[in-house]
DNA sequence: GTCCGAACCAATTCAGGATTGGTTTGCTTA
DNA sequence: TAAGCAAACCAATCCTGAATTGGTTCGGAC
């Protein structure tokens, strides 16, 4: 019987890559057919292919198979996909790492016209008359930070992020004939973001975004 | 037999939409069945149904069905476009938005043997032999830290902003046989922020970031 | 000529089984 | 005692074929 330590299965499996001249990324033998024509066992195998994983020679993915070279990023922002992954929970942690930074950014760069059509996007939605339209001035509000940062890569990512929240949260629209109420949390707090933002205060319109998303996140567990 | 002209099948089915009270985005009942239940000839109800479609009242789609509301937003971002009108200095700037926040959430979130591997991932960069090997090193480290997050959304963005910063700064990799110097900057501040993960401490996770990336940014304009 | 029924097409969904990496268990062996 | 091995099981993924569904065509009936 061989000695089948640690050493002697890697090299083994090393011989095996070199031999198979496997074209980049291409996929090798399943575990267990790897194990018998290597004449070795399959839990010796897996610990010189985690050694061969921790070299970054080769990457695996349960139900997928085991590959050469380095895991392949998805290149491609498909948002189904992330809308399978994620939850409502994730969406509004993800809000709250995010808006913020791009509030700071906005109360940086925000061109004057900007700022006064901040003004007016808020005092809309203090004015609709529907939950419906309150929410499709926020949605802009917010979307005007974005667009206030100068930024379009941000403006890209905010629009990615939205884009999901919306799939997310879809069938949760309030279209009752009632109107948010005069004092509702979000009116104060919309109005400190956007004064920070005024007056080029970058951490006090971060801090105010932060404390804005929380308070909605504190009402969406309220209302399960 | 009854008149089954356009204008009588158009408003039974209008009639049929209100009755059945459908939930916005919600699905009709395939059009073989509709027509035996409006107890109409398919052709006729079809004829109805691109009428109410051209209004934008119902969607259909071969496979799926006819649905009520508008017809849902692509769901794959742009990163062609976005590559389009970004530059590099937007690219860093993004991530000096987002990366910091990403960390804090990885501090706070960070499961024991990806923080082991946050600290494999860094020696290995230490060592890279070559340039090339090293940002390979490098961006790994930056994807495990979103990993560590444990939101899959925010992974999503990272992986958004990384497709596109690839995209920009695509032809600069350097493959020459020289190796980062062993007092390369990035090196102590990849420790400083794998530390204060490994510390659960979000703040300094995301300033230690920010630093890094800042020295970066530093770097970059130096080259030109 | 218009509408109906039937058949067919192509895109999509769905369900079941097969495949695959990951894990546990118990036996064997050195 | 410690390690390797085989077997079984798990969960994610892939694969395949059938069923579903909107889109289209054709012949016949009124």
């Amino acid at each position: 019987m061989l000695e089948n330590t640690d050493a002697t299965v890697l090299s083994r499996l090393r011989d095996f890559l070199a031999t198979a001249q496997l074209a980049e990324g291409g996929r090798l033998p399943p575990e267990r057919d790897l194990a018998e024509s290597l004449d070795v066992g399959r839990s010796a195998l897996r610990k010189a292919l985690a050694t061969l994983q921790a070299e970054g020679v080769v990457w695996r993915h349960v139900g997928k198979g085991t590959f050469t070279g380095e895991r392949p990023i998805d290149t491609v922002a498909d948002i189904n996909a992330m809308v399978q992954r994620t939850n409502p929970l994730e969406v509004m942690g993800a809000r709250i790492a995010f808006e913020p930074e791009v509030a700071r950014c906005a109360a940086l760069n925000a061109t004057p016209s900007q700022i006064a059509e901040l003004r007016s996007c808020m005092l809309k939605a203090q004015q609709a008359p529907t939950w419906r339209l309150y929410e499709q001035w926020d949605n802009r509000l917010h979307r005007l930070i974005g667009e206030s940062s100068q930024n379009s890569l941000l403006l890209g990512l905010l629009d990615t992020l939205n884009a999901v929240r919306r799939a997310v949260t879809w069938g949760r629209l309030r279209d009752t004939p009632v109107r948010p109420p005069p004092d509702h949390h979000s009116f104060a707090e919309h109005e400190r973001i956007v004064e920070a933002i005024a007056n080029r205060d970058g951490a006090a319109a971060a801090d105010a975004m932060r404390r804005h998303l929380r308070s909605v996140e504190g009402h969406m567990r309220d209302m399960r």
